[in-house]
DNA sequence: TCAGACATGTAAGTCGTTACATGATTCA
DNA sequence: TGAATCATGTAACGACTTACATGTCTGA
């Protein structure tokens, strides 16, 4: 009846908040946070073109960002954005908000769910190929981890970081590069602890599936 | 030009597919479904009714599945979707189809990452959170564990879920409760062992800091 | 009598992906 | 010469959530 005003969508917009988050960290164009977020947060953030340009151009609309438009002779022009005073508030009220539990949806747990009344075998084919993803992943985390710890012990950043993180404040001290890589280097353990948790649960699962096996085939042939 | 047939989405419904693979289990309605998602496997899978029923619409515009009113003296009209043999070839297709990695965004993991220029206490505010939540969730997962491995031993299902699984057939051998209960008992236990590793991560990233804070403070007091 | 479970749905809107579109520069 | 990288964007569509709408039955 009365307009209320416009109903507030109470969802949240993660990406809207990564990016200005990430904008907080230094002022970026859409190229460099893509890049950013596929070479340091691919463990556990991801971002595609299609809503990184749009949400840009949003936080400038809402007053939480500028953009910049940075003109190179011969090359094509870059928008650089940057986090305003507005988008720094607005940044650190979202990080002391609680944090809730994220809902997942995991395929893979679902079809070795649903072939509970299928073929034995089709349950173990499915854990195989999950281990082998996983194991691969792992591999692959490994080696990060590994640059990783060797930067921290050498209060540096790796290559691959420091070239998507072309800083404007060349004044970093031995500590804080530390800690930068320190903060990397963690994130990434979250993500190597999830892959061996997952490993761990497929040997589990494995040897219970063909113990039940077992047990089967012997009530089968004492029938 | 050429009217090339609809373009076909390649985009892949989820819900769709764990509706059908939960009707593949036994008929059920919305309501059912709903129930059986929540108590059983809430661990790795979620659904609301806002694509609940339109999605078991579609599965029959399909013919992947059928519906049949259930009338009930003086209670509301059931509809009961059952799967077709077409729904169960089109979901076997799927099962054997390799499953893609998650691409995950964990939230709390972004805020962690975009902490680490705010001052150390607010990471560790953050962790502490994190390890809060977890260790709750680590006790309502314990206490379904017990009561799953009691049901794989003596072979039955616990009440919870015999309630939402009131199966049409009544003859189910003791080998085939006991392997429903541990099919319930192993996704149970991939979510323990997921939250296990949360929370041995924060214990490492808080002793990280923590020590990354004391070498800060040592290198001022010896400025 | 009143809360909570049973039971089914729709409307509106947001989020996010994919595919498309464009074009320069660099380096092998 | 041609692939890869730099660089920015839009259009269309599908997936999913939230809030709304409705009504009965059961048991404390």
């Amino acid at each position: 009846m009365a307009e209320g005003g416009p109903t507030r969508s109470p969802k949240r917009n993660r990406t809207r908040l990564a990016i200005l988050g990430l904008l907080a960290w230094k002022p970026m164009s859409g190229y460099d946070i893509k890049k950013l977020i596929e070479v340091g947060l691919s463990y556990f953030w991801h971002e595609s073109y299609g809503s990184l340009y749009p949400t840009l151009e949003r936080l400038v609309a809402e007053g939480l960002a500028r953009r910049k438009e940075q003109r190179r002779h011969g090359r094509r022009t870059r928008h650089v954005y940057s986090i305003t005073a507005t988008g720094r508030r607005e940044l650190r009220t979202w990080l002391r908000e609680p944090t809730d539990l994220p809902r997942t949806r995991n395929e893979l747990q679902l079809k070795f769910f649903l072939c509970s009344r299928q073929p034995l075998e089709e349950s173990i084919r499915l854990l195989e190929e999950y281990r082998e993803q996983q194991r691969e992943l792992r591999e692959v985390y490994a080696d990060s981890e590994r640059i990783l710890r060797r930067a921290v012990r050498e209060r540096s950043l790796p290559d691959e970081l420091e070239e998507v993180l072309p800083t404007e404040e060349p004044s970093r001290s031995d500590t804080e590069r530390r800690n930068e890589a320190l903060i990397f280097l963690l994130t990434l353990r979250h993500g190597v602890l999830k892959v061996d948790a997952r490993l761990a649960w497929c040997a589990e699962a494995l040897r219970a599936l063909r113990a039940a096996a077992k047990e089967k085939d012997h009530a089968r042939t004492n029938r």
